[in-house]
DNA sequence: TTAACCTCTATGTCTAAACTTATTTTGACG
DNA sequence: CGTCAAAATAAGTTTAGACATAGAGGTTAA
């Protein structure tokens, strides 16, 4: 076995992967059980099951009782997005970051927004835009709701001093999320804040993200043009 | 402890996220230590660290040798993008899928791609151009360079007849990809192949696949507008 | 003061063994 | 034959115990 790593599981791991790049182990095959790889590989069966768990969950394995392990025939495999806080984003990039608020007031929530943060339409709830910045040029546009109701403490903050994103990051953790992705043309408000012509193709994150007291907040990410987000397999 | 689901360990990630977001445990908190948690929930030191890993992985928790665990500062939560295989995409939604290949020739690569794949300019690969439709609608525009070199027994393969991403899952599978995700506007191509106006924004995927052998495939898929990708806490 | 070194501790990893549980197989019975 | 129940099997989970190792903190020597 080609020992890739120190830890005898990830051995395992980038074992099997290899056997089934280079086909040992094809398409629909059962493979061995877990006590005989344990036997093969001179590991625990515990040590094997962490291994195949792993890649099951990487989407390269089907596992099922008693039925054993088999290489999935049709992969659908798995990316992992970071979605960092666009402070650290921007000064990781080495830019410096500034931001700007251009709107804060207490509004009644549109039919869409209502919908995604399952609340009922016209609620008043805290909406923010904001502008994010790195060495001055525009990087996001933020569109936000808040909702005070479960996000205690939220309605005495002045976000024009504090950072939205990371007041709520610290102050009101989240247990549930809800992330899309999507490409739009930019309206005359996005072209305006991301100084850019309108109808030039935007990037578009939009996140809710809830906790046991519903949602807490629902937000639009228009990214710059030509910002590329990298999933890591 | 509020027991959420059948085993002992995902109870224990349960509660530990519970008492983040009820802020029990704080930004910046260290939490007891693996033994003490163990005692407290009646398990064992194993199963404590399982579940804490997990949350660490998740982002929620920092972990260190004998420095201990605390609640992260900033977090930087993750979300898993599945991105599926087309057919499966669209035959999930109801809707009957086919699809038409607009070129397919060997050609030598131009320098973007040649960069992506780590091979010399001018190289020979294959070059593809597919376009997936649903119900006869255009769903997604792939825009393919396949490298024989990494996918043996490709060069026989008449990809009019057999549809490539399934090909390629099946005998050439990866052991390392990169992802991209971006927006773009629809140049004359993308709009003729996707039945849209020229300009309108497009979803853009970016996708590389290597294996020992180098790179396997790069692919650039235009999604329909109004496309949303959907991703996982 | 600083650098080099040591010690201690909390996490990282592995093991053997047991028990649980989903699922397939088998086989008895109608 | 088909049906239902029992047996068998492979993965799922947990446990106690052991050892490895990073790294914080303290100690000593230059």
């Amino acid at each position: 076995m080609t020992e890739k790593s120190s830890s005898k599981a990830q051995a395992i791991v980038t074992e099997v992967r290899r056997r089934i790049a280079d086909r040992e182990w094809r398409q629909g095959d059962r493979i061995p059980d877990e006590a005989e790889l344990a036997v093969e590989f001179g590991a625990a069966r515990a040590t094997v099951n962490k291994a195949l768990q792993l890649l099951a969950k990487e989407g390269l394995l089907d596992r099922k009782r008693r039925a054993g392990t088999h290489v999935t025939v049709n992969p659908t495999r798995k990316a992992t997005l970071t979605i960092p806080i666009v402070r650290e984003q921007i000064e990781q990039a080495g830019m410096e970051y500034s931001h700007r608020v251009v709107a804060q007031k207490k509004s009644p929530i549109p039919a869409a927004i209502a919908e995604r943060m399952e609340l009922p339409e016209g609620q008043m709830l805290i909406h923010l835009r904001t502008v994010h910045y790195g060495d001055g040029k525009p990087f996001q546009a933020e569109d936000r709701w808040i909702n005070p109701a479960a996000a205690p403490g939220v309605d005495g903050i002045d976000f024009h001093r504090v950072n939205a994103n990371e007041w709520l990051v610290r102050n009101a953790p989240w247990l549930r999320a809800e992330i899309a992705f999507s490409a739009e043309n930019a309206n005359a408000r996005d072209a305006r804040l991301l100084e850019t012509r309108q109808g030039s193709a935007l990037l578009i994150l939009q996140r809710t993200t809830f906790n046991d007291l519903g949602a807490i907040t629902t937000v639009r990410v228009a990214f710059h043009p030509g910002h590329t987000m990298i999933a890591t397999h």
